[in-house]
DNA sequence: CGTTGATCTTGACTTGGGTCAATGCGGAGG
DNA sequence: CCTCCGCATTGACCCAAGTCAAGATCAACG
């Protein structure tokens, strides 16, 4: 279901392995080559965070990168005013933490209970240069990450209200159904992780609007709520045309 | 003055050297490793483009990557009604391009005259295969990326269009005091490769908006017109201070 | 040196979404 | 079961920025 960790156990016996994050001495990983794995799994610990737990303040020193193993995790900017901007949102298997810069551009905070894996930073820089192919793989998925920052500028300069929270629902939505490796069929039930005030951070907007929006949408029957933190897509059709993004496609996400 | 590019030659005799972009045959690169420049030398090309010209098409497939050698490059997304949001500028020594995948995720066209040096993606992705310091580069400059990408979230998300006008000009003013390697006084003059229209793009307004915030920066004696392309920068605290940014700080760029 | 066309500025008006202020609601704890 | 308390919703109002419409400016060109 994690799919596309940084890290991932191919091949060998299953005793000795981390359940959570799949590195496993002597084992091959599909990314990285062989010895450094022992070191790896040597220099791993756990960490985990509760909701609203603060897991890294921009400005100040990291000293650890890692995955997120379970949970999600949010990134994001706070202007001197208090005015605040999410970059990103982690799921399980994505890449926290910022390689090469000892300072952290961004504020982490923990949206749900959260397990991250971790390094330290330098230990993991310098197996970077060691392993080409764990800095290859890395290199492929901040790509990727770039890519989808850049789609969101586009959400937040260009999109109206209505069309910010349809194409987040739909992202989700699409998420969901992937996870469950289900058709994206009307009725997919979204469990929505964030408050309205973090979804508001997220779009750029403010509490109230996200929560018009949704009603917005409800009276349309495009979306049902079954609580405020559960949506069901009832017409899925109607709410990307509502997202503005051309059609159906698997976008970037 | 382009500092930084993704490939630099440190040593060697000047003979047999790209002016363009550094690389020479047989020379040492400080970012890859000697033995890849030969080939990369005789694989490489230069193309040029007129000033609105289309380098890369959003959705089409792309042959090559590269490094801006001269000019201004805008990456842009359009909607399919028309509205576009500009999600990056490029500058001498920054990489043009996508390695690791076939389809361009957004527009490139050039502002300005532009002069690419460019490879064939495939060429350069084996070469990163084979080079992990060039790899590494590459990383390096990636991450960067993401960080400003995200950067300007904050600007499209929260900030009013006062503060998004005054931290272009700080940008653009910190930019041209660095490439003039002068202390940031006030009374620096910038350039601005870019119409209104273009910086609209870019700030997530409209073309009026960006006009008349221009007026009012003026009105203040915050800035100077020159010409409607050409602005001296009068009281650097101030625009600073509407920028909303925290502090003088050499930010990320 | 006047015409043309693109770019930029300015004004008048409209509006989407922000602000402020109640009110509703549902789960935890007494 | 009632009472908080944090979240969510809804309404009334307002304003920053968008829209629409003239004009101004300026470089290119016949």
């Amino acid at each position: 279901m994690t799919a596309n960790p940084i890290f991932r156990v191919v091949e060998g016996p299953a005793s000795g392995r981390c359940e959570q994050c799949g590195i496993r001495k002597k084992a091959v990983c599909a990314y990285c080559s062989t010895p450094e794995l022992v070191l790896l799994d040597a220099m791993k610990s756990y960490k985990d965070f509760a909701p609203g737990e603060e897991i890294a303040a921009a400005g100040e020193e990291t000293t650890h990168v890692g995955t997120v193993v379970e949970g999600v995790v949010s990134l994001s900017k706070t202007m001197i005013d208090g005015r605040r901007q999410m970059v990103g949102l982690l799921f399980p298997s994505d890449f926290i933490g910022r390689p090469f810069r000892a300072i952290a551009p961004f504020d982490a905070v923990a949206v749900t209970h959260v397990r991250v894996c971790r390094f330290k930073r330098k230990s993991f820089e310098s197996l970077c240069e060691e392993s080409p192919n764990l800095e290859k793989r890395l290199l492929e998925m901040t790509l990727d990450e770039l890519d989808a920052s850049r789609e969101w500028m586009l959400l937040l300069g260009r999109k109206s209200a209505r069309e910010k929270l349809a194409s987040f629902l739909a992202i989700l939505a699409r998420r969901a159904a992937g996870l469950a490796d289900k058709p994206l069929a009307n009725g997919v039930t979204v469990e929505l992780a964030l408050t309205r005030e973090q979804m508001s951070e997220y779009l750029g907007l403010t509490i109230e609007t996200v929560s018009r929006q949704f009603s917005q949408l409800k009276r349309e029957g495009v979306i049902a709520l079954k609580s405020a933190r559960e949506v069901a897509i009832l017409d899925f059709a109607r709410l990307l045309d509502a997202s503005g993004d051309e059609s159906d496609g698997d976008a970037l996400y």
